[in-house]
DNA sequence: ACGAGAACCTGTTTGC
DNA sequence: TGCAAACAGGTTCTCG
């Protein structure tokens, strides 16, 4: 489910009951989740007190009063809610596969139908950690240049879509921002990587960061499983120019007063579907 | 070494 | 209506 702007709101969500409050009960209902929850993973939670929570790429980092880090990933249908501090709490629902009672009184569950997220823990540098040690530049911060861009497209034959799906060429862009910095950027989806360089690298890393702040500013796109922990939706998806929209006029043609007024295509690479203008994405 | 495709798992939508 | 196939925001393994 999530990509960069979602796992970011859910990030913040948490952030603001979790931080500098103690774990006082950690239930875990489900352990065979993409990866199996380390041994005692309950017991190594219970007590310790959040001192900060930051994403990198789509994980949540919790850092812990030991020294612990909390490593969160949401997979593909992941979901982070928040329950107020309260008697009735609504019974536990299938997928709620862990939940955590702050010192505070407030509930946080974790639920994911497909089990693709995963929970663990890492002892030390997490830059070295396997699961992230391969990681690519976050596309937000500063090392998220053109010429970074073009010189990791450099040699790569895949389309460019694929390379930015590819964590190591940049972190946190998934299926749905991939088409949407695409489209923007008036890049092909099949234009194969290493012919963007120079000033298509440049545009394309502009639509990159446009795009993913824009998401993040309406709490990410709700397609069916995202919710921010509040329960709140995001709203990206009322913003999408391309990313499900096959059928659908290329607003850029049809402001650029296009004569074919183009529709929005959708083709498959990689096995998932990229949806694209076939005009104006050269 | 690289890239494409399958696999992981469940739920929902689409098509015959 | 009913059932099967296709599809879904991600990652990782296998195979050619």
């Amino acid at each position: 489910m999530p990509e960069l702007p979602e796992v970011e709101t859910v990030c913040r969500g948490l952030s603001a009951v979790m931080t500098g409050e103690r774990l006082a009960l950690v239930q875990n209902h489900r352990a065979n989740l993409r990866i199996a929850l380390p041994d005692g993973f309950a017991a190594r939670l219970t007590g310790r007190r959040v001192q900060k929570l930051e994403r990198r790429a789509k994980y949540i980092l919790a850092r812990l009063d030991d020294g612990l880090i909390w490593l969160i990933h949401l997979g593909m249908s992941g979901r982070m809610s928040i329950l107020p501090k309260g008697h009735n709490q609504p019974p536990l629902s299938k997928h709620d596969h862990v939940v955590f009672e702050m010192g505070s009184g407030v509930q946080v569950r974790f639920n994911d139908a497909r089990r693709f997220g995963l929970m663990t823990f890492i002892e030390g540098d997490p830059d070295q950690h396997p699961l992230l040690k391969d990681i690519g530049p976050e596309p937000l911060g500063g090392d998220f240049t053109g010429p970074v861009l073009a010189a990791a497209l450099k040699g790569k034959k895949t389309p460019i879509k694929s390379a930015l799906l590819d964590q190591t060429v940049v972190a946190g862009i998934g299926n749905i921002y991939a088409c949407e910095a695409l489209y923007r950027a008036a890049i092909s989806p099949k234009r194969s990587s290493h012919l963007v360089q120079g000033e298509r690298a440049d545009k394309l890393v502009a639509a990159v960061k446009d795009v993913l702040r824009e998401a993040i500013a309406v709490g990410g796109s709700t397609l069916r499983d995202h919710k921010q922990p509040s329960g709140e939706l995001g709203y990206f998806q009322h913003h999408f120019a391309a990313y499900d929209r096959e059928g659908g006029i290329c607003q850029v043609c049809a402001a650029a007063k296009h004569p074919k007024s183009p529709l929005i295509k959708r083709m498959v690479q990689a096995g998932r579907s990229t949806f694209y203008c076939a005009v104006h994405q050269r």
